[in-house]
Order: structure tokens, then sequence, then C-alpha cells
DNA sequence: TAAGATTGAGCAGTCAATCTTA
DNA sequence: TAAGATTGACTGCTCAATCTTA
């Protein structure tokens, strides 16, 4: 449990581990870098993340992707999803059609418009992300890159062996 | 446009950047790890993130905060932590009352139920941290925390030269 | 006037229940 | 029966407006 940290007093030590301070590191700059990037998309473009992601994820498939692609590509449950969708659809910028093939799913295509609309949003997002990062070096970011992918590894593997 | 790694045809590649690959990538572990961690909290003790982070700030501080420090402490909003802190002082597990100095002021503090529980919790919550850093070396670790520890200052310096 | 806290409206998210089609 | 989607109830969050005390 409590391992190679500053204080290890008694003996569980939690607030001590380092294993703790490294998720809330991890999580703090998550929080801050989404929180800024949230206030610019509601200021600059009166236009909100989780709206921007499935644009994103749509842009990618012109043939348009069905509710529960959606909901597993974005992570997030498949109430929200079509909540958004209805949304995005009411102000034109993504169509909602029943698949021919099977009449229970429901595909969303973006429309011209959304497309367009996504392109100026992406352009601003690209451009933040590089001014979030400017400060690390090349090396850094090839580093960090790795290092999360293997702790992507970590996690998945992590999930194997406990329940669920 | 075409996310992982490969192509960059074009001018722009607006999604073909590394940046941006190493913020998907820096997002999608915290929310996998967020994810993992609330619905434990939620299974195994019937319990929320956020109220978990309210207790930890508490925890901290025997004399109690007030809602504005807590509010800056978790990086939300007051009439957030206002509400969170309702609920718990209705489960008994913080108790709320108005400073004497100031008396705008309102100042929340663990009761020993609180205390127990959230003890209880904490143990819990640092086991399944362990578990999902568990593939990483320590090395990797302090790595990892150092180029965090980067990141934040990269943030930091992009918000003082930017608007806002 | 202003600072701390609370309230209310509205978006995002989850889950469980329901509806429709396979 | 089951799979995909939708709906409704609920938590969490933000913001703007308000209330209270300085």
């Amino acid at each position: 449990m409590g391992s190679s940290g500053i204080r290890e007093k008694h003996d569980g030590a939690l607030e001590g581990s380092a294993n703790l301070r490294l998720w809330l590191r991890l999580l703090s700059c998550t929080i801050t870098i989404e929180k800024r990037v949230k206030r610019r998309l509601a200021d600059q473009f009166g236009a909100t993340l989780p709206r921007f992601d499935v644009l994103a994820a749509l842009e990618r498939k012109p043939d348009g992707m069905t509710m529960g692609e959606l909901s597993r590509s974005l992570l997030v449950s498949n109430g929200n999803v079509t909540a958004l969708v209805q949304t995005l659809a009411a102000d034109d910028y993504v169509t909602l059609s029943p698949s021919p093939d099977d009449r229970r799913v429901s595909r969303a295509r973006l429309t011209r418009r959304g497309s367009a609309y996504f392109a100026e949003l992406a352009k601003a997002h690209h451009g933040w992300i590089d001014e979030l990062f400017a400060g690390l070096s090349p090396a850094e970011r090839g580093h960090l890159h790795n290092l999360l992918g293997a702790l992507k590894v970590s996690i998945a593997e992590a999930q194997g062996e406990g329940e669920r």
C-alpha cells in the first residue's frame, strides 16, 4: 500500500501514497485543460464540449454512425447520446434517420452546415491544444505519450484481474 | 480526420497533430480511471465521487472549511459546493455553522460519523488506485509525475499569455 | 458597495423502465 | 426473448440573480 512517498508515519499513510499523488496530478491537469477548452468554446462560439465531441466523431464517418456506435465511441451512455444528437439535429448540424436494414437503429450524419461548423471549431480547438502543450519539448511530449500508453495498458490489466 | 497517427496529407492535418493525440490519450486515461472509481464507490458504498472529494478536503482540516475555501480547493463552483455540503449535512456526515467573526461565512466540519465514513471509503479508494497503476514501474511513475508537473507549468504559462 | 453564500434555470451525465423491431 | 433507442427521474455542474452581512 503506502509506498515510496515522503511520509509514512503510522500504518496506512493513505494520503501520502505516491500513486495517489500521481492520480491527483493527472486529474488536475486534465480538469484544467478541459475547463479551459470548455470556456473558450462557450465564449468564442457559444458551443459546448459534448456537442463538439459528437460532431468530431461524426466528421470521421461520412456514412454516419448509429446511436450505439456514438455511445461507445464517446464513452457516454446511450440516453445521453440520444439527447445530444436531438439538439444537434434541431440546429440542423446533423440528420437523424432510421436504418433501412434494421429499423430499430437510428443513424446520425453530419449535414453540410454541421461539417462547416465543425471545421471552424476544430481549427480553433487545435490551436488551443497546441498552446497548452507548448511548454513541453517534443521529446517530453513523446515520453508523456508513451507513459500514458503504458498506463492505459495497466488500467486494462487491472480490470481483467479484479471483479467487473 | 484520421486520428491515430500515420497520415499527414495536406497542410493543417488538424486531427493528425501529435499534441491532439497526446491530449486525447490523457483525457482517455483520466476518464477511464474516474469511471472505474465512480462505479466502485457506487457499487460497494452507495457513494459518489463529488461527495467523497468534499469529505477528503474536510478530513485534512479539523477546524473545517468555508464554502469558498471548499469551492477553490475542489475547483468547482460555489453553488455546487453549497448543494453538496447540504446533502452531506442531511446525512450527518458534516455540520454547517455560521462563522462567529463574520456571519456571512458558513463553515463546514466533518462529524465523527463523517470521519469514520471517510476513513472506510479512503482505504478502498487507495487500494483501487494502487491496482490501476500497478502495471507501471516505480521509475515510470516517477517520470510520469514529473512530466505532468511540466505540463502543469505549461498550462499555467499558456494562460498568462493568452486572453482571459 | 462589495463579499460570501444560497437559489433557480439549464446542460450533461447515469440508470432503470419502456417502446419498437428482430 | 433480446437488441437498439428513447424517456424520465436523479445527481452534478455552471452561471446569473438574489439575500445577507461587512
